[in-house]
DNA sequence: CTCTCATTTGAATAATTGTTCATATATTTA
DNA sequence: TAAATATATGAACAATTATTCAAATGAGAG
């Protein structure tokens, strides 16, 4: 790990460039997010339409208890909020940039 | 998982509009790819510059070899190439698409 | 041809993570 | 108040995955 550099003076030059790693640590976490099939489904549902955790869990095919699990992880990340009506509790996409990210990823799995 | 829908007729428009299965894997994998910090180090450090393994390796403080690993991930995935000279391989990203994903990802994380 | 160097590869390990199951909480209804 | 329903939660389990280490390629230099 500690041999002699091979553009010693390039690679410093990037080194010295490089997003602070606490940066880069939080942007591989969004993508984290997003790299589940769980989630896709979830977040392109919500994109269609606000939606309870029981119809989310029909849509999906999966059990209201991982929806719950999973849509916890989504709220945490700030990707979707949710509204409490009663007994029912409603999860909508909190923003665009959702949305934005979602179709970025769509297009470039397009191209594979 | 198969009691009464609570939005019989909205939750089977919305899973009739669903995309399938299989894209939506596609898309969770994508993103995938960038969920990692190794990763997005490499891809931010090929965003300024070609470089070899040994140069990554040092960017960003970790062995040839885990490198040469991830290396391995982001070239299955399109997201880089690779070009030989001599003993030294040199990896660059594959096209801007790359870029433009890691970029909304970038601005995502700035908003936490 | 042998030595050195850059990279790759495979197996082993450790850590993370998604789902399931059982149970708990909260709210409505009888 | 008790029963029913929607959601949430915690622990356990299985599966995935990133890194390390040792060894193998492959290419240039002596």
């Amino acid at each position: 790990m500690n041999r002699d550099l091979i553009h010693e003076s390039l690679a410093k030059k990037v080194k010295r460039k490089m997003l602070s790693d606490d940066l880069l640590f939080d942007i591989a976490e969004v993508f984290k997010i997003f790299g589940d099939s769980t989630r896709i489904k979830i977040i392109y549902a919500l994109k269609l339409s606000e939606l309870c955790v029981s119809d989310l869990a029909f849509i999906t095919n999966s059990s209201e208890s991982a929806i719950s699990h999973q849509l916890r992880i989504l709220k945490q990340a700030k990707l979707v909020k949710a509204r409490k009506d009663g007994k029912v509790v409603y999860y909508s996409l909190k923003d665009d940039h959702v949305i934005k990210l979602f179709e970025i990823g769509r297009e470039h799995a397009h191209e594979l």
